[in-house]
DNA sequence: GCGACAG
DNA sequence: ATCTTGTCGC
């Protein structure tokens, strides 16, 4: 009747991962994929997890969808959640995952013409561990295409913070160009890019779902205003602001946002 | 003991 | 993830 030790419990969530890896797709799926300019492609989404300084249990999960190649807004959630599981590199997936496919769940049933079509994760997708990172298990289990962004490098697979890693990134030119990440074994995971003309410091863009490297890293330079994609930097924002802004007045952290709130500019609000 | 460690 | 200050540049 005791929880499961951690150890164990580590070794099932790898179990999971091993087994929804065979569900993944590395390749393009969707016909805008194929386009020279995305043309078919109207709205990307973004997903992600703001927290405040000294709480690493309750935060804020948010979904925006923003137009494509405009960037507005056309959809925004944000909930307050409870999280269970702890931060262990390698299993962010199982921290956050639930609450961001509960705030796809919802966009589906109520607004689900407003459904992205492709969707940045903040953490990376194959380039991971055991190649099934954040941006993987979320595509799988919500059956959409993933592109994972991460802002920091992962050191893993035989990918290091060489000197011939920064001699590389320093070689980056201008906004779009990029290098491959190559593991031990000669695949390729994930894909280092500079963002954007001004950013210095890539980003590592990777397969989650439904698209391939190239497309990914494609799209995530078409999305790039600034260093972060858009779809996921437009995120905290709002409302991780408020969060601050009224944990200083001293409410309760379930208290801010106790229900979805959704701003739609594209469609008159439901009532 | 030291270094690593997506978010 | 989050914190913090000034500072440099357009």
């Amino acid at each position: 009747m005791s929880a499961a030790p951690a150890e164990d419990q580590v070794r099932q969530w790898e179990s999971e991962q091993a087994h929804l890896r065979q569900q993944l797709v590395e390749d393009d799926t969707e016909a805008w994929q194929q386009n020279p300019d995305f043309s078919g492609l109207q709205r990307v989404g973004g997903v992600d997890l703001s927290f405040i300084k000294g709480d690493d249990v309750n935060a804020c999960a948010q979904l925006v969808v923003l137009s494509y190649p405009d960037m507005e807004l056309l959809y925004e959630d944000s909930q307050m959640v409870t999280l269970t599981a702890p931060y262990i590199a390698g299993f962010l997936a199982f921290r956050e995952t639930p609450y961001l496919l509960e705030a796809l769940q919802r966009l589906k049933k109520n607004q689900p013409e407003l459904l992205p079509q492709v969707v940045f994760v903040d953490g990376n997708g194959l380039f991971h561990y055991r190649e099934f990172g954040l941006a993987c298990h979320l595509g799988v289990l919500s059956g959409l295409p993933c592109v994972g962004v991460a802002k920091n490098l992962l050191q893993v697979q035989g990918v290091y913070k060489s000197e011939e890693h920064q001699s590389q990134i320093a070689a980056l030119q201008k906004g779009g160009d990029s290098f491959p990440l190559t593991a031990a074994s000669g695949k390729v995971l994930g894909k280092a890019l500079r963002s954007s003309d001004k950013s210095v410091k890539p980003v590592y863009v990777s397969v989650g779902h439904k698209i391939s490297l190239d497309t990914a890293v494609r799209l995530t330079h078409s999305c790039c205003r600034y260093r972060v994609p858009e779809p996921i930097r437009q995120v905290p924002d709002d409302a991780a602001k408020d969060l601050k802004t009224k944990k200083t007045k001293g409410q309760q952290v379930q208290k801010i946002r106790p229900c979805v709130c959704v701003r739609n500019r594209v469609n008159v609000c439901m009532h």
